[in-house]
RNA sequence: GGUGGCAUAGCUCAGCUGGAUAGAGCACCUGCCUUCUAAGCAGGCGGUCCUAGGUUCGAAUCCUAGUGCCAUCACCA
């Protein structure tokens, strides 16, 4: 805020003037509603500095202000709170001079330094749910922020294909599934995968149960059920490189991407590269090789090798087996440092992941800094908290898991309903509707998923379907397409100049809600910057409530096109047009879009 | 047990670097469609900001201790 700083040259400027001292800082805050004012200075921090009523002093720095700048047209003072008017032509002046720019608010790439944002990566044994869609679209928002803050971006996701959990899949497949495909059964190929997987924990836990009435510990049957041995047998034939083994995976992950692609489509996200584990998955042992040289790590007895963490609070972490073979970390260390070799230009990635992984990144960053990566600084682990029902936790294995497809169909019903029952768009074409529908369902999901601060846990009630009244995406989205109403209104009764129009008469006395408007516009840009520095959507999002909602006053008690005088109906037709377009840019930081009409 | 996160109205959430009588939405109650889309607007009801100390002119916000819920502490991810 530009005015902000030249009110504290002014008040430091006040305040040597009347008393003889400089001020080191001055506080502002916004003027709170029920006192009349902009812009609100505390008095209270400048008692240390200067002695005497805090009543009067605001007073005396008042009349200052008043008298030396035009920006103020007056000021009261309540107890320490000098609060101070900003004159319209101020307010008429900062609208004109943004209300043409093109992506107001959002900073052009300026930099050189790039940015890497992880998110979705899932495994390819079962669909995405719930808990991937909070995920992809707190991924993909943050993406488009930092994008609009100024960055460079590249979206990503390491796909998790290997691994004994798609053994599983893939061994239930040969034994119960008959040649079953996605074309045979009209399945999508990650429901039809994911079936697999549940079949297989379904004869896992059969043969537990008969092994443990046949005396055995239950620890051990959990170990030597023939089944999951079989599978274990599969992965070393699949390390081995057999064909058949390999045939199978092949197939059955291209079943699998195809059904991701089209729930990711459906959802509105998507990546600019791809990392698949069956790459990387071997990546990061030079490393660790490298960094026991440097010290960085030390070796145990058996052969392990370890990081001690324990000057930094935390404990020591195996990054090899004896074995020689990689964990996790060796992986996610090896993947770090391939990216950056992929794209140079990287300074700092973003992970996109459950905030039960916390330590695993705290460690992973550390180990990273200690081997002296530059980069290593700017790592950012987007950390979630988990989504969850009022049964409890989601699990995939026990079929308790709120699909993702179904999730995104149900929504679009709901808005249906709704919208049929308040039946607005009756010379809509049924394809029209049936787009319409999408944009409002998905936006009152994106949007209850988003204006949720990210750490917070969220739990989600199926049966209470999500809200479409109040603060929610639908009632934006209402929003905009009443403004584009209005708009086109506008045009038609031959308003079209209204875009052109510059240098408003300073005589234009504002109306109380065009100011608020103005004073929300304003805050667009560093509510921006704030969220792509806290890596959070849900200030973009409750920022986008705030504005709507003081539009929608603004519209109830005013009339727009019905105002007698041109000037202020000119004025009025562009604060709509700017918020809706604040709206616009607002929502595709959010992935959500917006309707013509609804 | 160690570590980390969270705790604000009946429910879902805001509350920026400490600042004025703690704000929205849902639900409940009352008004407002002959006027730019009522998925809206205006108003009412509703709070020991988990508890106890401390720092401060001033604490929901910072510090300490405790309570509750969640996560994590594996040669799992």
């Amino acid at each position: 805020m530009q005015i902000q700083s030249v009110l504290e040259k002014k008040v430091k400027e006040a305040v040597k003037s009347i008393f003889g001292v400089d001020l080191p800082t001055v506080e502002f805050q916004p003027t709170r509603k029920d006192f009349e004012g902009d812009i609100t200075a505390v008095v209270f921090p400048m008692l240390r500095f200067v002695k005497g009523n805090p009543e009067v002093i605001g007073t005396q720095i008042g009349e200052y202000l008043q008298e030396q700048l035009d920006e103020v047209s007056g000021f009261n003072v309540v107890k320490g709170f000098l609060n101070i008017v900003i004159s319209d032509v101020f307010y008429l002046d900062f609208f004109n001079s943004i209300k043409t720019t093109n992506d107001f608010g959002c900073v052009a790439h300026a930099g050189e330094d790039a940015v890497m944002v992880e998110y979705s990566s899932p495994n390819t044994n079962k669909p995405l749910h719930l808990g991937h869609i909070r995920n992809n679209l707190l991924g993909h928002s943050v993406a488009e922020i930092l994008k609009a803050s100024g960055k460079k971006v590249y979206k990503t996701q390491i796909i998790n294909d290997r691994g004994i959990h798609i053994c599983k899949s893939m061994l239930a497949w040969q034994k119960f599934g008959k040649g079953e495909t996605p074309e045979s059964s009209g399945l999508k190929g990650d429901k039809l995968v994911g079936n697999y997987y549940v079949a297989f924990d379904k004869t896992y836990k059969a043969e537990i149960s008969k092994m443990v009435s046949e005396g055995k510990v239950k620890e051990v049957a959990e170990k030597e059920a023939p089944i999951l041995l079989e599978a274990h047998e599969m992965l070393q034939k699949w390390e081995a490189g057999d064909e058949e083994v390999v045939g199978l995976w092949k197939t059955m992950n291209s079943w699998v991407y195809k059904g991701f692609d089209e729930t990711y489509k459906n959802l509105g996200v998507d990546f600019d590269q791809l990392y698949f584990e069956s790459d990387t998955y071997l990546l990061g042992k030079d490393v660790v090789a490298d960094g026991l040289k440097k010290g960085v790590f030390y070796k145990k007895e058996d052969g392990s090798v370890w990081i001690d963490l324990t000057d930094d609070g935390l404990d020591e972490k195996i990054v090899l087996r004896s074995d020689g073979t990689a964990v996790y970390m060796t992986q996610d260390i090896g993947t770090a440092i391939q990216r950056v070799t992929d794209y140079p230009d990287i300074n700092g990635m973003v992970y996109t992941v459950g905030n039960e992984q916390d330590y695993h990144f705290k460690v992973l960053f550390l180990i990273l800094k200690k081997l002296g990566f530059s980069w290593s600084e700017s790592l950012h682990h987007l950390s979630y908290g988990m989504v969850d029902l009022p049964s409890g936790k989601m699990k995939s294995r026990e079929g308790t898991v709120v699909d993702a497809d179904d999730l995104m169909d149900d929504m679009t019903q709901t808005a249906a309903t709704i919208s049929q029952e308040l039946g607005k768009l009756e010379d809509y074409s049924d394809s029209e509707k049936q787009e319409l529908y999408r944009m409002i369902g998905l936006g009152a999901l994106k949007y209850y998923i988003l204006k949720v601060d990210p750490k917070k846990r969220i739990l989600f009630n199926p049966e209470e379907s999500v809200d479409f009244h109040g603060n929610t995406g639908p009632f934006i989205q209402y929003t905009y397409a009443r403004i584009q109403s209005i708009l086109r209104r506008a045009v038609r009764l031959d308003l079209s100049g209204f875009e052109n129009l510059t240098g408003l008469e300073n005589a234009i006395k504002l109306h109380a809600k065009e100011k608020e408007l103005i004073k929300q516009i304003q805050l667009f840009p560093e509510t921006i910057q704030s969220a792509a520095e806290n890596f959070s959507p849900a200030l973009i999002a409750n920022y986008t409530y705030d504005l709507v909602k003081e539009f929608n006053s603004f519209y109830q008690q005013v009339s727009i096109l019905g105002e007698p005088n041109e000037q202020k109906k000119i004025l009025r037709v562009q604060l709509s047009k700017k918020v809706g377009e604040i709206i616009q840019s607002a929502f595709l930081l959010l992935g959500i879009q917006v309707p013509e009409r609804m």
